[in-house]
Formats: C-alpha cells, structure tokens, sequence
DNA sequence: TTTACGCCTATTGTAGTACAATCTTAACGT
DNA sequence: ACGTTAAGATTGTACTACAATAGGCGTAAA
C-alpha cells in the first residue's frame, strides 16, 4: 500500500467520522503537508480522491471544505465503511435498511432466474464454508459476504453488481454490531440461507425471494433492536 | 473549469467510449503528459480521479491499465454521461432499465408517504414548467429531470438520493435517443406526469406506485423500440 | 537446450521548488 | 464611514530529481 492510499484512508476517514464538521473549513495544503508528514504533491492526490467520492470540496483560492454529509457518496464502499465504523446516524442506517429491504428480494428473484451452473458452485462453494465455520466467526461472517456476493453476482445484472462492495461493507458493520453468538440464532441463519440457496438452486423466483424477505426482515428487526438498546 | 478537470473528462470520455480496449495497457504517464501537453501533476490528478471511478487501474512499476467494463462504476453521474452519450452496449442499459423499474415505483410509493409541503411546492413548480414548455424540447426535458430529482429528493432517503446524478443522467441520454415530437405523445407523458403527482400530493402510495409503474414500462418500452430499430 | 543470474531500462511513487491566478483581508487615505 | 489599494493566503500548474521495483535482455553455467 503506497503512502497516498494510506493517507487517503487515514484523512477520509477523519472527515467521515466527523473530525471536522460538515461545511466548516480544512486546514490548507500547506498544512495538511505538515500535519501528515508529506508533499503536497500526495496531499493534493489524496484531495482529488475523497472529491471524487465527494466528501471534500476543493474550491480554488478559497480552500477545502467538508461537503454536506447528504452530499457523501454512500454508495462508495470506502465511504461507507468509514462512516459505519464509527456508529453512523441513525437516518443513514434507515436508509440503508430501507433501500436493502428493497432491493434484495429482487436480487435473490433474479438470481433464480438467471444463475448459471457456474454461479450455482460459487453459492455452495460459500454456503458450505459458512456451515463449516459456525464456530469460527470471523470466518462464517466472510462466508456469509462472499455467500451473498455470489448470490449478487448471478444477476448478471452490471449495476446491480456495483452495488457489491457496498452491501459487502453494509454487513460487515452490521456483524460487528450483532452477536449471533447463541445456538438457536445460528441455527435459524443457517436454515434461512439453506431455503435461500435451494429456491435458487431449483430456479424457483417466488421461493428466493420469500426466503430473502424473511432474512432481511429479521436483519432490520435486529438493527432496530441494537438501536433501541444503545 | 480548470485543466485538470478538463483532462479529467476528455480523458475519462476517451476511456468510456472504446478509444482504449478494457484490461489493455494505457499510454505511460510520461506518454499522457506529451499526448495532452500537460504536467505529470496534473496527469496523476487526473489518472487517480480516474482510477476513483474504477475506469483505470494503475499499477505501481507495471503501468496503466483499462478496467474490465464490468467494474466501471455506472453509478456515477459522470461515468454514466460518458458512457451513454456514445451508444452504450445493450447490456448495459438493459441492467439500466431493469434497476430503474425496479426502484422508481418505491421512490414514487416513499415521496407519496413522506413528501413535505416544501417537496410538494418543488414537485409542482418543475411539473408546471414542463407544462409551459410543450413546445421547447431542451427546456421541457430539463424540467422533466428536475420533476423527478424533486420525488427522489421527498422521499428522504440519503442513499436514494445518491442515485440523484445517475438517474438524471440516465434520463437525459434516453431523451438524446428518443423523439417525443409528436403531439399525442406529448400530451400522455403530461398525463402521467399529472398522475403521479396528483398521488403524491394525495398521499396516496399505492396510486403513486401505479401511475410510475406505467411510466416506467412506457420508456422501457420505447427503448425497446429504439434498439430493435437501430 | 534449459536454467539461473545479474544488469539495464521503464514506470510509477514521493519530494521539493517555483510561479500563476485570484480571492480575502487589512491597512490606508479621503 | 467608505472606497481604494496593497499584501497575504490558497489552490492550480510546471518542472526537476530521486527512489523503488517489475520486466526484459543478455550471458554464462549446467
């Protein structure tokens, strides 16, 4: 990892976590320079990345700026990470569950209509890692993304698998707020995600999608619950 | 605009377009900086916005490289626009349509249940100048952005309204290839346009969802049309 | 012939300086 | 009090230099 990656992951995710209030002024290049120990040419590549993924405004002869949070490309995976790391707002984490309830039925529909032999061996490949891992969770919780990342995948659908690496970053921070610790919880995920592989499997549309329905709703019950609870 | 952002784009478009095949090797910076007679400053500003948007990969010692198509991030307003503006190829803006039928009924269904009077006053200000432009094709269709920018804005959703840029995008590309001079025509998109804001301001979800149901099946529908005849 | 080794070149990553262009601020004079 | 001017601050662009390493080439040994 170059110096600028690290920076840029260093500097984006002060700004995410709310180091500098939305709309307020950064420190200048110069002092950027100073404060990370670096060149301004770095420091300047570093801006035009976290511009990009829009949570800097670069205004000439005026300065940098902290763009407003609604403004912040949540779609970007870094971005998401970052501000989910760091327990987000609650209208954001709505927002996410809202648009996810959405679109993950009919991602798990599609995926039974089109998924090919190939794809089918990607998703067991991942479910049978998941069930191999129930007591190692760190492992199951990779399985359990890459599971859903295959899922995504047999879409065949480009845009939607855009998507992938920020539904990828949305469970990982879902994970380390949840703890599936107790048998009967794994249990039940592990039948969920066994009723969602085999409606897929069987190019059942209907099923696929009433098993997502049941797993999302009960992601966004949990979430709430976490919620209510902190 | 300043160079950078300009390079920024020509470069960007040049990719988008086909000038350079996907996984090939680029140009060298060196190369880049004579080809556009520029710095080396701003060709790396301009590769690591670039690279941003998942249109290039740059490898440290190895060189530039074009990403394969299906990593671009089409859910850039600027990556789309490029995209679009030069033909895209079918897959692409089947995936498109797809991901549009799927979330512009929920987004109609969300503005109806959460619009603000504010949102309403915006919704009814950018439908009457669509209405007083019948007969300026440019404007008309601006305005027409605008009428669905102020929806997805009510439904008060941050990660919907990411998809801002991307969907206006979109709707100006399909306008480019579509002809809606003919009168009839005109006066059923009023019609339905008139129909989804009456249930919006209604509050009425379900009526919401419907009036963009067919909405939405009509411009599938004609670029369907559109590339069958091509 | 094949393999191993080392040298050379190409290429990106980082550092630093210099100047241009213009916005902001403060001083100044009326 | 107000307009003008000048200085300073800040980003945009250009250029040079060096570091670090992947990849290619040639050479020599097995």
């Amino acid at each position: 990892m170059t110096k600028t990656d690290w920076l840029t992951e260093l500097f984006g995710k002060q700004i995410a976590q709310g180091h500098y209030a939305p709309g307020t002024a950064l420190p200048s290049e110069a002092d950027l320079c100073v404060q990370f120990d670096t060149s301004r040419n770095v420091i300047r590549e570093v801006i035009k990345v976290l511009a990009t993924k829009k949570l800097i405004d670069a205004q000439r002869h005026r300065g940098l700026f902290v763009m407003p949070q609604d403004q912040w490309n949540y779609l970007d995976a870094d971005v998401l990470a970052w501000v989910l790391e760091k327990g987000a707002n609650p209208d954001l984490i709505y927002s996410l569950i809202e648009v996810r309830g959405l679109i993950e039925p009919m991602i798990s529909r599609w995926a039974a209509e089109r998924a090919t032999a190939i794809d089918l061996v990607a998703i067991e490949a991942n479910y049978n890692e998941m069930d191999s891992n129930r007591n190692d969770l760190p492992k199951f919780n990779e399985a359990d993304i890459r599971f859903h990342k295959a899922i995504l995948m047999a879409t065949h659908n480009v845009v939607i698998q855009q998507l992938a690496d920020a539904i990828s970053a949305l469970q990982r921070a879902i994970f380390d707020r949840t703890i599936l610790a107790d048998h009967a919880h794994m249990e039940l995920t592990m039948q969920e995600h066994a009723d969602l592989f085999d409606a897929i499997r069987r190019k059942n549309p209907e099923a696929a999608e009433k098993a997502c329905l049941g797993m999302v709703g009960r992601t966004a019950e949990r979430a709430r619950k976490q919620k209510a609870a902190q």
